[in-house]
DNA sequence: CATGAATGAGATTTCATTCAT
DNA sequence: AATGAATGAAATCTCATTCAT
């Protein structure tokens, strides 16, 4: 009945359990026996690992966020169309990240930090494809608010079309929106 | 001694500050104590007036979502852009009531019914614009999805460039977006 | 099998089972559990009344510590004896309230609070004994030192002779001390 | 990387830490890990070495009670007030050992040992100053008890003039106490 | 022998909620 | 009809301690 004594083994079973509860139930809907008892250890081993439960949160929510984009400016809204809202966010239990961060913002300390980190991996670099309007971070802000209500209507409110609908189905969409806001095209895959 | 024994107004002011306190803190930041405390009552009658800590939100959060647009067809795009996103939703303590019920999300009952409240208060319309185009639903998601975005990152996230732009700056774009979603140009105001 | 509802009469079982408990045990050997289960009542009420643990033990150990001495100057150093020495302290199960309190300094500022309760409550008056002497404070903290030590000698050591010793056995050594200590006769019990 | 491997050494800096550690915080004040930590060993070693926290609490004060007082009997008084009161403890954080014990006393058991331990080490001796009177022992526990409280006022409780005295200032009351209490002089240095 | 992963019990505290008055 | 005393469940977190490695 005694787990195997693998550390590294039990943070991650705990941080990949923790990511989907978080995802269903939210922060304050989420108890640590619960995602301790899921993984089959007892709780007091999750302050052992993570400090408190908030500690258990930032590491399995930060977990995803690193992985930055490498790809050419000109491919930034189709790799964020990919990236933002057709994921399927299977570790998230099919919730998208970000709104996860959302409902379980606590304190404005926290809303604070989520909006730097989206400002910082999202937004700053859009700007950039608005070439030298005055309203460079408006424009990349429209774009990022597109692709962010895309995410919600399709992974948190599950709205009938978006919910079916594919990469491929939002293409011409994408190219004309985008052409729309930053006021030039944006070639699409060649 | 006793407070003014008058049960409608008692009434009122619990979901006035059950409004503010939602939004402010979420549903499970809030307690039922809070909330009858800043009125001046026992938290007992909260019991009695609304069977439940889930039902004074419910009748909290429902209070708003009546009122209906009544405006011509062309003019949603506006007139939704000035209601999601450009109200200052000061009895939700300036938070909007959208990410409020968004945050408190606990089952998958109340994400339905939130699904078909939007649905049915805002996107179903839409689709009208889209003339008969066979995707005429999808475009109407996607529209939603952009003043949804808006609404978020100026409300809830707090975006630079949102927060203090005002309605009028943004018109020019929601003109070149609704036409590029809609495949025909929405006219502006006359 | 529910209590009766009379807030007070809860509030005063309460205090006086904590007075002993904390007595018997120490702050850290005392859990809010024990107190509310010895009344018979859920320890949450313990919180609604104190607010904290620490809350419940202040007021259980401050409930006897205003009573002035209302007695002449002269009559001091008997008077605490019998206060500080020759109390039988059945509400604190037999044990000194001042040790009690000594037990349970749990950090600098409970230290300085006590410190200054004892001075302002005893030491303080003492010194008017000592006449002119230029180190009155110092005289009358040895006489106070001593009571202390009595004290604890007699109720928490339970050194054999005090132990058993009557107040009227240390009548003739208070005198002999209070005279050799404050450098004139105190006069005692006419 | 791993520690020095003198098995010894390691006990004596737990035993160290420890009665530091116990001093400051008292018995429930401080951890095993705590102390493990400060000393930078595994909590188990803990364990190991003493068997329980309670083990390493009576070996760490344990340690120093054997010293024996090896002068002629009329020194005795002055002898206890440099060991009792005008130490400075430092290996106990500066906080009084009896002082330390006393707030640790967590059963009957335990308090009957510290009396047993009190009386053999200090008061048993200092009855024989009372030559032949009938109530040598409790004039020891008198003397004793004065000397108890004037290290609990100047070390726990930190009395102002206490405090700062210096064993010198207190000598000519230290003979007119020992002598108001034995009944008869007691001769001061050389 | 020593380590450190893991445990189980228990502590304080907060809440929604019920029920006698 | 309204109050407020009382409850019971649950949550986060800390500790002493054990046991496989």
């Amino acid at each position: 009945m005694t787990r195997k004594r693998d550390r590294e083994q039990t943070r991650q079973e705990l941080l990949a359990t923790a990511r989907r509860q978080f995802a269903r139930a939210g922060y304050d809907g989420t108890s640590v026996r619960d995602v301790a008892g899921a993984v089959g250890v007892d709780p007091a081993l999750v302050f052992r690992y993570f400090g408190s439960k908030r500690g258990l949160f930032d590491e399995a929510m930060a977990a995803h966020t690193d992985a930055m984009i490498d790809a050419p400016l000109e491919q930034w809204p189709r790799e964020l169309l990919g990236r933002l809202v057709f994921q399927d966010w299977e570790e998230y239990d099919g919730e998208h990240p970000l709104i996860v961060a959302l409902r379980s913002i606590g304190s404005d300390d926290e809303r604070d930090r989520l909006r730097d980190e989206i400002c910082a991996a999202h937004i700053d670099k859009l700007a950039d494809l608005a070439g030298d309007a005055k309203d460079k971070q408006l424009r990349a802000e429209l774009f990022a608010a597109w692709m962010l209500g895309l995410g919600i209507l399709r992974s948190a409110v599950r709205t009938p079309a978006l919910a079916k609908a594919e990469q491929q189905d939002l293409q011409p969409h994408l190219e004309a929106v985008a052409e729309a806001i930053f006021g030039r095209p944006i070639p699409g895959p060649e």
